[in-house]
DNA sequence: GTGAAAGCGCTAACAC
DNA sequence: GTGTTAGCGCTTTCAC
């Protein structure tokens, strides 16, 4: 079995509270004696035992991360962040993913509850009302990342609607004359918490009707029918049609719709994507997107927590940075 | 504060032990008094305290995930498919990032003991025969993927030696008549385990040498010279080059050099990845590779870590299929 | 300076 | 059937 305290303080004679003491730096513990029980304690390979520990401090230093899908190399990026950081503030990171499903959401927070970690990092799906209320009861406290839950929930991420809107402008610079959005169903008609992409959705009407006034019915592509994309693109030559797409992946789809229709990219075609995910290394031609500043993120989302963890004040909200990125599809 | 079994216990006029019994199934309750307090469990939202009950037990039910890099999106794979299973299996599991650091790697171990997981997956960079050998004098049974460490070590994975033969033999089948590999540095070079490396490059050799006889000196070009490509397919020419990479990242870096140099692919030039990563499906042209049963490892890496806990027989190595993909790069 | 003792919340062995 | 008790390994308070 593992080396104890106990075991310490009977090798060198002395009680477990000092050992304790000697271990934790705390006074009231002779030089001698202290360095006696640290050689000891060194010597036997002495690990504390966390679990003991945390059961009488009620604290664990460590953190839960509730993540969607850690095959998206845009969550990926924010795990890996994430951990350095955390690690770096002295927490270990439980790492979970929810496949997207909120009842495995919730199923993956009550895990980490149960484990005791200090704090949670959740991206939510969970949509319902109730679910936000649900949250802000827990005994430890929860960031939001990526998706807004609801104003009493800390949240950590960027400005959707304004980065959607900024990048629709781009792809109106860029000399395009219709717009069409490539966005999953959103909330009215899902049953997922889908708030960026609602925001970028938003964002997007936003400048369509700074153009054209209010009430323009969108062009709107639901992401299962990404093959539209050839025949709207077509149906509007030799106008240029742009695809402004709510995330890389959608985007990526389209190109690939594109790809043997022989309508030309960028000169008949645009398209635009979101999130700026690693994969965009490897992809030819290299797509447009808007950068979201995952390390940024991921930093501002351990510190706010660790803040919240040590009762400390801080903004409920907290918007990082982003950056519209072209390329050679916009 | 949570509930706690006393509480309960309290509540219904019985004895800790008492509520025990009935919260587990255990008989030695009346069937009266059993539902009184899963009732009362049920309405004061009872949830066992993990880290009390795991002091004692002595397990978790947890099981730690130790990964090089989770943005590589085969380890993210198989880290989703590993958690999943784990779920199934009645584990939760502790998912943890080396970023290919051995110092790193020793660390995340020793949390993950600490924390006192039942059993530990892990991807080793590792390189010193040492690290075996405090491998297996840990606390908990490991497996290793990926990288073999060492014969005593369990193991799940692939013959990549074999894979990388019949990969090689596979552009030899399509016609190129000159071979490179593209690798990163290899043991005797470098400070890493790389043993899968290793072994696809040994596997490369095999086939080249069953052609043209032992002692040939095999083209090899490093990971970080991937602009060498183009020269050397350049040399050849017009005779065909292909191009075995030991991973699809080298690989897209390869595609990404050749792509301006006016070598046609696969007419000029052939090019091989192996691990079949998600990214491959938005590349174009779409390249050519091995293809990894990322859930069949997944799966078996479970399974037999499992199995190891509940201390059953289990074969020390287990290999799992792999498939040659072809693709319009070879 | 150091030791003794209580307690975190749970389980298990043994009484009754 | 049910209660009592000891103990997992640690921290902390209070004596001495």
């Amino acid at each position: 079995m593992a080396v104890t305290s106990e075991e310490i303080a009977r090798r060198c004679g002395v009680s477990r509270g000092t050992v304790d003491r000697a271990l934790h730096g705390r006074d009231g513990v002779s030089r001698k004696t202290r360095e006696r029980i640290l050689q000891a304690a060194e010597e036997l390979g002495y690990r504390p035992h966390v679990l003991a520990r945390s059961l009488v401090l009620g604290r664990t230093s460590t953190i839960g991360l509730v993540t969607l899908d850690l095959r998206n190399s845009f969550i990926s990026e924010l795990v890996t962040h994430s951990e350095m950081h955390a690690r770096r503030r002295g927490y270990f990171t439980y790492v979970t993913n929810t496949d997207n499903e909120p009842e495995v959401e919730v199923d993956c927070i009550n895990h980490l509850i149960d484990r005791r970690v200090d704090g949670i990092i959740v991206q939510s799906v969970h949509p319902t009302k109730d679910y936000a209320r649900w949250l802000t009861g827990l005994p430890v406290p929860v960031v939001a990342i990526g998706n807004r839950i609801s104003p009493n929930v800390h949240f950590v991420g960027i400005d959707d609607r304004g980065a959607a809107y900024e990048a629709t402008r781009h792809l109106h610079d860029r000399g395009y004359d219709r717009f069409v959005i490539v966005c999953p169903p959103l909330r009215h008609l899902g049953s997922e918490n889908i708030d960026a992409q609602e925001q970028r959705y938003l964002g997007f009407l936003d400048f369509i009707h700074s153009r054209t006034g209010d009430g323009d019915e969108p062009n709107v592509i639901q992401t299962k029918n990404l093959s539209q994309a050839v025949d709207i693109a077509r149906s509007n030559s030799p106008a240029r049609t742009a695809f402004f797409c709510t995330s890389d992946i959608f985007a990526l789809g389209v190109l690939d719709a594109l790809r043997d229709s022989g309508l030309r990219i960028p000169e008949d075609v645009g398209v635009m994507g979101f999130d700026n995910i690693d994969t965009l290394r490897y992809v030819r031609p290299r797509l447009a997107t808007v950068d979201q500043e995952v390390e940024t993120i991921s930093k501002a989302a351990i510190d706010q927590l660790v803040a919240l963890i040590n009762k400390e004040n801080v903004a409920a909200q907290c918007e990082c940075p982003y950056q519209i990125v072209p390329g050679e599809t916009a």
